[in-house]
DNA sequence: CGCATGATTGAACCAGCTCAACCTTAGTGG
DNA sequence: CCACTAAGGTTGAGCTGGTTCAATCATGCG
């Protein structure tokens, strides 16, 4: 299996708390990070001092690989939750690729997921209204969390403060905040704290013009991947 | 070379005109495409109508290799001019990059970059303003083309039309037309039809918030890429 | 010359922002 | 077990950057 000879490399496990950071921007990388449990983000800070989330990560994501092979980290990298982690030194895994193809692809196609996600995240702040990037966000996180099982697209751990969903999505926490009740009073969902249920999931994905096809890592091409 | 040997590979050259689609969303694709001259543009439209431009390419890029690797294309991949293009299978270039482990990392680290551009697309329209949107913009067109001996950062061809400014930034056309003026008369920058003439290169990227070094591809890192 | 596409401008409007106050919740220390 | 506190959620009021709609002007092209 491939994840085994990942796990089988040589690695340090480390415990964070909320907020830590797992990257710093600027730095240069020396290893890279798979989330064991908890959730982390990775975001840009602007002069001004306002932040923009990129990306969102849950448990079992090789957090940062593909970025620890550039010279310096483009941007932060932060734990949302206590999390554990296995730090990984790049040097090994970039050997266990070269070595096993079947490795590298699988990292690569993990890669290439990512890539789709960053595109609906463009289109997402880009051309949608307030209501339906929230909703095509929780239909991200659940069914990103259902395929790994963790909890069911209706019903699934997102323990983000209105104010840094709203850094996700390039809105205010205030924004946010009304947006969400509303979104509750028309039973579509409902955030609590740290987990979003979802009452009416064809509506979400339809409010949210979400499709998950882009999420499926499975998709295999043409070139043997 | 890693150029030579991917130019070595067998494939066709087409010449397509301004709007002719390279890959259609949906499509299952079997080639990739290498832009000899002219610009194109990757693109998704919503059920409204609207559409989001999530990234641009000019000569010398090879477009959608990546993507051709997944079951499906995920968005359009339209030309914004005339344009040469080279067509190659992917087959044959999956089989090159197995054996040419530095062709594989060559591309590789292209995705790379490719991706720090998404985040900040991401920052862009997430987090500022029109005309910081469109200054950083310009920045990125102007240095992407620097590098490969297209124009200078100070004027370089651009030929995207207010409306797919606006397609690619998150605004409409009119007020992209309204920022576009504002910025000339600040004497910031001027847009023409088919190009940009940077007045003051410093100012514009103080004003975009750019900084060039994340596309800068020959950043390596430990991983020996 | 005539047409089509894109640029420009004005006026009214509104989604989302800002500022500021107040409320709730989950810890924390005693 | 409770008082205290800090972080985050909620709400109101006023404002503004950007949108919408619509008309007019420029331009390149067959």
């Amino acid at each position: 299996m491939d994840a085994a000879s990942v796990l089988a490399l040589p690695s340090t496990r480390h415990v964070f708390t909320a907020g830590d950071y797992l990257v710093r921007y600027g730095e240069i990388p020396t290893s890279c990070h798979l989330l064991l449990t908890g959730f982390a983000q990775r975001n840009k800070l602007l002069p001004d001092g306002s932040r923009q989330i990129i990306g969102l990560h849950i448990a079992g994501d090789l957090v940062d690989f593909q970025y620890s092979l550039l010279g310096r980290a483009t941007h932060n990298v932060q734990l949302l939750t206590p999390a554990k982690v296995l730090e990984i030194p790049v040097g090994p895994l970039v050997h266990l690729m070269r070595s096993r193809p079947a490795v590298a692809e699988a990292i690569w196609r993990n890669g290439l997921t990512e890539a789709c996600v960053f595109e609906e995240w463009i289109v997402n702040i880009g051309r949608r209204d307030a209501r339906s990037r929230i909703a095509h966000l929780f239909c991200e996180i659940g069914i990103r969390q259902e395929q790994v099982g963790l909890g069911s697209r209706s019903h699934f751990d997102l323990p983000l403060s209105q104010e840094q969903l709203g850094d996700a999505l390039g809105l205010t926490a205030v924004h946010v905040n009304r947006v969400l009740r509303r979104m509750e009073a028309e039973k579509l969902a409902w955030k609590s704290r740290r987990s979003v249920k979802v009452f009416d999931w064809d509506r979400l994905a339809a409010v949210g013009d979400f499709s998950g096809d882009y999420l499926d890592q499975r998709r295999a091409g043409q070139g043997g991947l």
